[in-house]
DNA sequence: CTCCTTAGTTCGTTCTCAGGACTAAGTAAA
DNA sequence: TTTACTTAGTCCTGAGAACGAACTAAGGAG
């Protein structure tokens, strides 16, 4: 429970001011009006951004009757942060404006059998140039990753993983997400949804969910881990278990039933270009997934209620195949009337979207903070020791 | 985006303050120890109560040393609210008062067909003797409800039902829920849980969601309305699809499961007794069911990653004869290690949950405003033809 | 050139808390 | 019994923040 006193009210109106600049440009009255702030105290605090190199002042609005106001707007660069994906596959690592806008980005692949000293070697070697002037550094892992922990990636086939000891000398804060719930972030942080559900159809199946605006982790950071869902026959799963949902909606699930009908594919693009050449065997194998995803998400439906979905992850290029058969699945299995015309959408930063909700959520903090962060930006000379993880808070307003 | 002034600290000092005091009595050096607040300002605000009536003064302490300090604590029945739970057999109806103490309670059973005007006419009926000084009615309805509007309820047959016209004449502020997400929130306010899962388990399957000590709710409501997650079957369900959960996990599909076997059993009292009987069919039929919630749960748990989940709903009364084969079917098809150890318990307000619930809307906004509320309890000359519905926002810190 | 309108600043007032000095009320030890 | 010590709670002054009214700035219309 938030005490109040005087510095705290500062914090809540910068948060304001800063929040609502985020949606673009605004003059001192506008702000004033849309916070319901004095416009005395709008200068005042405006002031004090602009000093801070937090805004700046731009082109002069031309209204119809009265004075020109200056509009202000969030410095470009002037705040960023590093993002990463650990991914099955390769790693991503990039630096994020505060704006949402990737400064620069950077993609390896791994050797399949790469532990995680040799991945996370690899990261910070790249990282660490990087490092000047950013608010941190947040990587994701395709797993269930709670504080500074991860539990389990059964795609990964890492377990009971502490993510403090690999971090140990990096010279910046560092929190750790899921990879599926950091692209949840990276979709909602820029643009205010509250009810969303990203779908990662990759290797495995997982999905980040948005509640009224927070990012749903649960206990132990398993929720939305819905590629684990059982009840769907009997083959194996990287988890170890029978009948998870990701044997049969996955890419790994896609490929291995098209081998099943007698095809031939060894990845994403190879299906993309056959399907496009009109392959029916290949066509028929997208139906068949698209159909088990439209099914899904009858279920996704009832479990989160989303107003929107995102699909993203590899096998998320073959949407524009998957989405006919999902949709008459959807249509023929929806709950409620809403979620018949559930909108269903591909990610909008791509394959950037997980390293991008990694940034984001230092950014979402500064946010949350009203700017008042990471002023004095190397406490404890340099090393954080005393890094939160995983920021149970979640973020977001 | 809340924007601060003086009143704004008041406010938030006021809400820490009875926050604080919700969890026991306490002297104002312990207020200002716990909320960091100057020992004068806790004096002050204290005082402030003290004067509305929302805190008592109350016994002294004895240190072993040092001068003793008064305790404070809230006032009982200072601040109350109605509760109602419109269910599909019958009605309750309850006070709640803000510590939690159920102060009366009312139950009648309503004919089958009763309709919407029959079973409102008979709760306002109940209910307005009992207005006097309550800071709402909150109600609940076994169904997907978003804001003013129930939008189907398939075990009642409502569909498209507008809350507003039907309270358009009671006297007190109303909000309506889900029966499931009040009864989460009835275990949930009094204790402060930030993550729990409340099934319940009766003539339909529904769960109530805690994540982060916020109610998961979804843009339409519906949320958490798991018994209609498809893929168990064939069986018809009562919201017209086939295959929906709820047709294998119910009381309704209990029932049936056991008239299959042979077994002949109206009700849950008749079933309960037979079981203790040692009647084999009936044992058989509840381990059935017992075993399907525990695969269940399992699926659960990656969907919402629950810390604990509370098993209500009229099924529960016989969870001592579902606990064992649940247990087993849990460990056996949990994806964690957290979760085979995943606590499940009966409710704690057991019959009344869902009631406890609804009235605890109200006091969740009463605390959440720092007990700034209901101050003018009849603007609008005792008419609240703008009062909101189905708050968004949600309860709890 | 004057009037009207809106943008933004200045300054005095008000609200709330922080913090130190002080009083109150108990125990322990001389 | 007296004195020292400890903790509870009050009182008072000062500081930070926002409010609001008065004022200046800068444009357009007639």
């Amino acid at each position: 429970m938030r005490k109040g006193d005087t510095q705290e009210i500062r914090r809540l109106n910068r948060r304001a001011i800063l929040s609502h600049l985020r949606r673009g440009p605004l003059t001192r009255a506008d702000l004033s009006r849309l916070t319901g702030l004095a416009k005395s105290a709008v200068s005042r605090l405006v002031e004090e951004l602009l000093q801070e190199g937090l805004l700046e002042e731009g082109a002069f609005t031309s209204p119809p009757l009265g004075r020109p106001g200056t509009l202000l707007h969030l410095r470009p660069g002037a705040r960023f942060a590093l993002g990463a994906e650990v991914g099955v596959e390769g790693t991503v690592l990039l630096a994020l404006d505060w704006r949402g806008e990737v400064i620069w980005a950077k993609e390896w692949r791994h050797p399949k059998a790469a532990g995680p000293e040799e991945r996370f070697a690899r990261l910070f070697q790249e990282a660490l140039p990087k490092t000047e002037g950013a608010l941190g550094l947040g990587f994701t892992l395709p797993g269930v990753v709670v504080g500074e922990r991860l539990l389990f990636a059964p795609n990964l086939g890492w377990r009971e993983l502490s993510l403090k000891d690999l971090l140990a000398d990096f010279p910046l804060p560092t929190l750790a997400e899921n990879d599926a719930k950091a692209s949840a972030l990276s979709e909602v942080f820029f643009h205010g949804e509250e009810n969303l559900a990203y779908l990662v159809l990759s290797t495995g199946l997982g999905v980040g969910v948005v509640a009224e605006g927070r990012l749903l982790r649960g206990a132990n950071g398993a929720a939305g881990e819905v590629g684990h869902w059982q009840g769907q026959g009997e083959r194996r799963c990287a988890c170890g278990r029978k009948g998870c949902l990701e044997t049969e909606l996955s890419l790994e699930a896609l490929l291995q039933h098209h081998r099943a009908l007698g095809g031939e594919a060894e990845d994403v693009d190879t299906l993309r270009a056959q399907a496009q050449e009109g392959d029916p065997l290949v066509q028929a194998s997208l139906a068949h997934l698209g159909e088990a995803l439209g099914r899904f998400l009858a279920n996704l439906a009832v479990a989160y209620d989303p107003a929107r979905v995102v699909v993203g992850g590899k096998a998320a290029e073959l949407f524009p195949f998957l989405e006919g058969p999902m949709r008459r699945a959807l249509e023929a299995h929806a709950f409620l009337q809403a979620h018949r015309t559930l909108p269903v959408q591909p990610s909008s930063y791509g394959h950037l979207a997980a390293a991008v909700g990694g940034a984001s959520l230092f950014l979402a903090r500064f946010f949350e903070l009203g700017g008042l962060w990471a002023e004095s930006p190397r406490r404890n000379g340099g090393r954080y020791a005393e890094v939160a993880f995983g920021d149970r808070r979640g973020p977001g307003a």
